[in-house]
DNA sequence: CTGAAAGCGCTAACAT
DNA sequence: ATGTTAGCGCTTTCAG
């Protein structure tokens, strides 16, 4: 005899069972078959017993779909739109909704945006065709009106790591500022002045804010030493590489880099592998092994970060109808000896 | 003017507007307003245009739900039930899902199980009662047949990372054994006989493979001098780190290791930071900054095995019908100079 | 080209 | 304790 087969299905598909099959079986209404079911009161044991037995007789599963109509249309589905899965930081913010949300019976759907702002558009109408509870989106398009007449209609919306634009939603946002600008002090008060700063595409606002707090730092010192080593609109790995590998040519060079999210770091990781008078380095992130490899970084949690939008947002679903309210997660320079090298 | 509020749905939440709805407005039949919005022929130019105008005004979306229990009762959504997305592997092969399904027009849904197997099955059935059109599991309970009738009745399940247990389905592992095999034979080929294998928990059949593999390479070269040193069952970060500790206070020590996946390789970097004389190093399954660290590693491609999942999953939706089929990942030894060392 | 009627599978409201 | 009727919002016949 063969194990039960999972994989033919295609073959014999019957079309599911239905309520009323299983009350035709169990030989009662189909109301009692739902019911006893559902484990509402007033069902006799025995009869509760036989439409018990007729499904699992039949193999019958409720269907979900049937009843979310029935119900008012609305799923238990909560969607996260995003850039990258791939990425830890995002993968980390998602494991932090996943487990919050399922606090309150509440699914994660996610889906991936490859940064481009139409398929972002596009995935969040299919979310919203779905009839999601709500919807979290880090945003890759800059402006946001069009999600203005969902939010007014029941869907909540929080947007992560990147503000609302065009609307009022609530929103999950890292200190960026203030965690640049600790990093920039963290390096001047080992020494440094020639700093170098490797940023991603400056139009993303958490980009901008860590600029923003990297020159406060600067200014607030009365040093400029570092504005030739600036780099902006470095968006991937193997650029970062590259980038700070030119940046080492410079004469006279940088004593210290600052790399703005962990793609950067990661480039400048390599850039600087072997090299035999490594500047001092911060980034912006923290990752896995930072402490093996010993990289100082401005570090901050982004499983908190997607609890507390899960949070928000069952709030929202909940009836909650309050102003617009932003989490700020706060970061913390943690110092690992990278980013404590004197300058050369 | 204040912005448009997204944030006090709860507050005027009238129900979404329907499709009789706009064909009132636009003063046509329930049909003609459904084949304008759906671009359907037959339609003509004028009547289009106003209907379309008229779900503007409203601000209708169509309702997927009652689309798709109408259609079929069947949805566009494939659902991923999955250890631990925070893990780099998981969520790299469920971006490699995303991507493919994608192309498909199907959509990823997630959730995680903390390998709980009781939770595993519970969003299992949870799933299934939303109706995925599929379902991908990376198994953490060890009996599976209670899915055997649903794959009977039309949802085709793939098994990734674990092989089906009490049912035929398709499925997609890792080379195990080849790789860990590939990895005792590097290790005994740079010289090493006292060789420390540090796995997980030793119910889990991919660890079992690995283990089978590394255990064929010493048989292999008539090598038992491992034996003093496997230990197995270090199941998270911090164990990994103490046994490797204790590992070296050993009489004599090991020579090399090899760690079984990416978290006890994490702890045992962490264990040999610093050390004077390390033992070599091999860890099962690539990561980010390997090689920066200069981790030989038994690589594979996570995203690869996603995306085989995802397309043997859409196969079956399309209505293959044929014997359950395994994909197989295969594995390499990617030299970065830890797994090189010589014996002490 | 347009419309009327039926019904997907379920639950809510109202009998009995 | 059980059954009957209606209808969620849409698509699918089948007629005009």
């Amino acid at each position: 005899m063969s194990a039960p087969r999972a994989a033919g299905e295609a073959v014999d598909n019957p079309r599911r069972p239905t309520l009323t099959q299983v009350a035709e079986l169990a030989g009662v209404s189909l109301k009692t078959a739902s019911r006893a079911l559902n484990d509402e009161p007033n069902v006799a044991e025995a009869t509760g017993a036989r439409v018990r037995q007729a499904a699992d007789l039949l193999g019958y599963r409720l269907n979900g779909i049937a009843r979310e109509l029935r119900r008012g249309a609305t799923s238990a589905l909560v969607g996260l739109v995003s850039g990258d899965l791939a990425n830890p930081f995002y993968s980390a913010v998602a494991s932090g909704i996943e487990r919050e949300l399922r606090q309150h019976g509440l699914q994660l759907v996610t889906a991936n945006t490859d940064e481009d702002a139409e398929l972002e558009r596009a995935l969040v109408e299919a979310f919203l065709e779905r009839r999601v509870r709500a919807l979290l989106v880090v945003p890759s398009g800059d402006r946001h009106e069009y999600l203005a007449i969902e939010g007014n209609r029941g869907v909540p919306f929080v947007f992560l790591d990147r503000p609302p634009d065009g609307l009022e939603a609530d929103a999950v946002l890292i200190d960026n500022a203030g965690g640049a600008r600790a990093a920039g002090e963290h390096l001047l008060s080992h020494g440094h002045r020639r700093i170098a700063l490797v940023a991603d595409l400056a139009r993303m606002a958490p980009q901008r804010g860590r600029l923003d707090g990297f020159v406060q730092a600067m200014d607030a010192a009365g040093n400029d030493q570092w504005r030739p080593y600036l780099r902006t609109d470095v968006h991937d790995v193997h650029r970062a590489e590259e980038t700070v590998r030119e940046l080492l040519t410079r004469d006279p060079p940088p004593t210290a880099l600052f790399t703005t999210n962990n793609r950067l770091t990661t480039g400048a990781l390599r850039a600087l592998r072997g090299h035999p008078a490594a500047p001092a380095l911060i980034g912006f992130d923290d990752f896995d092994l930072a402490d093996v490899i010993g990289t100082t970084v401005v570090a901050h949690d982004p499983v908190a970060m997607g609890r507390e939008a899960a949070r928000l947002a069952h709030r929202r679903i909940s009836g909650f109808g309050g102003p617009a309210q932003t989490v700020i997660i706060p970061t913390e320079v943690v110092a690992r000896g990278s980013g404590e090298r004197a300058p050369a």
